[in-house]
DNA sequence: TAGCTTTGTGCGTTATAACGCACAAGGGGC
DNA sequence: GCCCCTTGTGCGTTATAACGCACAAAGCTA
């Protein structure tokens, strides 16, 4: 499962400059805000130096957010949160996409016999599948499953995969895990 | 809510401790499996330097673990994955803890009128309901909510908070995240 | 165009990370 | 008890993190 994204060595300096470009500041400004020198920014997005986790905390602080904003391999900037649906699927929000979880629930209903392929979203993306009522099929790592009300399932959804309703249709939870574990 | 768990000055060097303990290591094997020399460990688990971000990778890709083992707060060892429901109440586990999601979730039937208490868990940690039959009442914060079928609530659960079932009795889906989200 | 400000980079200096090694203390075996 | 090995700490050395400053280039305004 991908979910563990490893940290490449590109990856704080990516996150420190695109994070810097978001915020649409300088250097200069950037080291106002952080208490972190320009020079040693500069050389962090430049991968020039190896910063310590001190100055790193210094940063986030100074930024006023979580410390694994910058460390963590960033698998989803805009599309965090994003997955869609498209076609005549029914899909209710039960939870927002969350930043801080990196974890959002939908409720989606299945039409008798109605098939829904999904393509693979980010990488590292989890999902969960809970069925509320009804029958299903889920369609993944090139095997098939069944499930029926009450069963539960988890699997790596950064890989295209499938949903086809049963006989009386379907009713389940779908939850997305966005890589914000463990890394 | 208090998932943010920040990152205090000595959470690296209890991690790494904690860690190595667990594995029943000297820091000479330590040293041995990271790469990392003896002394620099040894002054890591004792605060006498900041290690560079680099230092950090290598001695998690040593012990073959996610670099944020050793950066987050733990709020829960032994007791991540640990909430227990004592007395009568009925509970079917959906998803087991998983350590890198830092995620549990349970299916739990509340017969009617009847109440369920729960202590405060871990700090951080986060829970959703959400109603799969039935009504129920959440208590928590100083306020009382009913929630029938389908709907959801999210609330930190580091504070006491109780459940009642309405008169039809409740089942519903509960999700504990355990704070390994962004930090 | 000229002048001023902003921006990012490079450089030299200082402080410290990270190391190898030595050693005192503790533990285990005979 | 003696000897050997293990363990963690301290020390001196080397490499590098982090800094302040200078400066070239770019951008903006009159």
């Amino acid at each position: 499962m991908g979910l563990l994204s490893a940290m490449r060595e590109d990856t704080i300096a990516q996150n420190l400059r695109r994070i810097r470009n978001e915020k649409g500041i300088s250097l200069s400004r950037a080291a106002d805000q952080t208490g972190v020198s320009k020079a040693m920014l500069g050389q962090i997005e430049r991968q020039e130096s190896s910063p310590t986790i001190a100055t790193l905390w210094k940063i986030s602080q100074g930024f006023g957010m979580p410390l694994s904003f910058l460390l963590q391999e960033v698998t989803c900037t805009e599309s965090c949160g994003a997955v869609r649906f498209p076609g005549s699927i029914s899909v209710r929000i039960v939870f927002p996409y969350d930043a801080m979880l990196g974890v959002e629930t939908f409720e989606i209903t299945l039409s008798p016999g109605q098939f829904h392929q999904s393509e693979a979203h980010v990488a590292g993306l989890v999902e969960d599948i809970f069925v509320l009522s009804g029958g299903m099929e889920l369609h993944v790592d090139e095997t098939e499953r069944q499930l029926s009300q009450g069963q539960a399932v988890r699997f790596a959804a950064d890989q295209p995969h499938a949903y086809r309703g049963l006989d009386e249709g379907a009713v389940f939870l779908n939850t997305h895990y966005y890589g914000r574990g463990a890394f």
